[in-house]
DNA sequence: GGACGGTCCGTGAACGTTCACGGGAACGTT
DNA sequence: AACGTTCCCGTGAACGTTCACGGACCGTCC
């Protein structure tokens, strides 16, 4: 038995002195071309099979003509915000004949890091969400362009595809105070320390609109269903006038829906709600849900092509192309 | 001006030159490595930038310490379904520190047929689902493991995950019975040219509860939500006597629950509605979906340990541990 | 019998990177 | 002045595959 613990991987040479044959005619019999003679070929595949080989594709990819490959980091691939993100930059990739490979790092910042870790070597471009630092996503991604969706971008080292939902949000308080509501809280994502951008374009439109928002109607959601609803009650407990909701996004918005239905009270004439992003998911909910809505698979589709330009070097997208406007989309919920 | 169109990749070596410096001494700049000044760190660095050098990263994994990749194929990633098997494969390979590549194939055979020709030279294994016969399967990926989801395994070159369904669907039409209901319709899946599984041990679970099938009570259903409401409707347009409905899966159920609505039927008290796969999504709707469940995350991870264990040569798993069971999770449609 | 074509197979080279090793320069110590 | 250390850098070799080319062998035709 030999000594080395590591199994030294099965090359195309090993197949070939088992076979008796040359590299040259492995490699025609495993890739079903042409000059071989059917006997040869058969009994390569046999030896093939029997040795348990199976090809490096690094060792294929550095000889033949380049495939791109792109990395695509979501934090909860099962939100279907990340969902419909991830089949727009799935779709975009494919238009280019590019490979989209996927992490979920589950929103935690260790999983985060060991992807940032290992990307590098794997891909091409980086897209996606991340909580790190800038200087820190500078170490970690060695020379690749990084796309962050859903961020402006800070450094010129980094793309961003940012979401411009200041005249949807305004539209959608202007339409809430226009069906008499006065008292409306929002529902905000808590994951980060500072208030959302969201949460300041609520309260800039609130102010438009001659409505006061009291500190106590604005209160902090995790960014789940349960999160949402969670919020809701935390909100009614003690503000229980409020007659309308603003919500951070739609998954927290149908929590908040759900919770109100345990409440007991209707939707929209107990308690409007308004949600944001426009997820498909909003028309499967009863009421069907209003939301500042936006095209959530350009996110991600634009996301690549971005991630495409800076990889072919071709001109990069302006910043006022790498915007993504949201509209409301007034359904059942308000 | 060169006469050559193909534009040569900048290698290590084109950086080094411009940096006046060797391969070597480019290598430990870019990995930040130690053993180099911080001066000609910065200026190998800034030749790399100007040159607008990305490392290969075919030659990089070449040599450094194998990474494996498994490519997922789905039908259709905005199908929560596939979604939540998805996800479950990403979370195994996490845990194993491997990659995944998503290819979405939208359903279509051409795209499928597309994908299954490049990934070959992409991955170390294939998981997901396929429509394409075995024999084409075999030949297009060349020597790489390949494992089904929710097909039975037909010949020993691919394995598979299957699901059996057999006693939930038993138990979800036991149930319906003992409610009362002797008019049960199902909306099947029309993807298929035959018969669904699930349609069979419907009829199965039929016959042993003492009720018929009329055949008309079975319609075909695209597998959206649209499409079970579609089914629905024209169920209820042929035969308004039926009292319950069980899905193919969820997505149908939700899409019927919609229509019911739509048609003025109180659910469960006009007509119950049973899905299958227990979705996450189920308990959204109002009134929440009773459904066959299944571990759909189990799905897709136990499709990742089989491709491991074929990949690294372990013993695979036995048939017996490749099968799901789903059972009857009553909430509130039925 | 020589020329020719077809079929099948093998040999160097190349892809771009990192690892292992060695060596020179500068500096301090004995 | 000789020697050990530390810091920095460069040179072959290797990773496993495919491409381009050349050559052996066999049969056929003039």
């Amino acid at each position: 038995m030999s000594s080395s613990t590591e199994p030294r991987r099965v090359t195309i040479h090993d197949v070939a002195r088992s076979a008796g044959v040359s590299r040259q005619t492995v490699s025609r019999a495993l890739n079903d071309k042409a000059e071989i003679d059917g006997s040869t070929k058969q009994r390569v595949l046999d030896a093939a099979r029997e040795l348990g080989y199976r090809p490096s594709r690094f060792a294929r990819g550095l000889v033949r003509p380049e495939t791109t490959t792109i990395g695509l980091v979501v934090p909860d691939l099962l939100n279907p915000f990340f969902t419909e993100v991830a089949s727009g930059a799935l779709e975009a990739a494919r238009a280019r004949g590019w490979h989209v490979v996927v992490y979920d790092t589950a929103g935690d910042a260790e999983q985060e890091l060991a992807t940032l870790r290992v990307i590098g070597a794997q891909v091409d471009a980086v897209v996606g969400y991340f909580s790190r630092s800038d200087e820190d996503l500078d170490r970690l991604t060695p020379g690749i362009p990084v796309v962050l969706i859903g961020r402006e971008p800070r450094t010129p080292r980094f793309s961003g595809i940012g979401i411009d939902g200041e005249d949807g949000v305004r539209e959608a308080v202007a339409h809430l105070v226009s069906r008499g509501h006065r008292r409306i809280g929002m529902l905000d994502y808590s994951g980060r320390s500072e208030p959302s951008v969201r949460q300041v374009w609520f309260r800039r439109a609130a102010a438009e609109c001659g409505v006061a928002v009291h500190p106590g109607w604005i209160v902090g959601a995790a960014q789940t269903v349960d999160g949402g609803g969670a919020a809701l009650a935390t909100l009614l407990a003690a503000h229980p006038d409020v007659t309308a909701v603003f919500a951070f996004n739609d998954v927290i918005a149908i929590g908040a829906l759900r919770e109100a239905r345990r409440f007991g009270l209707r939707v929209p004439a107990d308690l409007a709600v308004i949600g944001f992003d426009g997820l498909a998911l909003g028309t499967l909910v009863e009421p069907e849900l209003s939301s500042v809505a936006l095209d959530t698979r350009a996110l991600g589709a634009l996301a690549v092509e971005q991630a495409a330009r800076l990889v072919t070097g071709a001109t990069p997208l302006e910043p006022a192309e790498l915007i993504v406007r949201a509209g409301l989309h007034l359904r059942e919920s308000a």
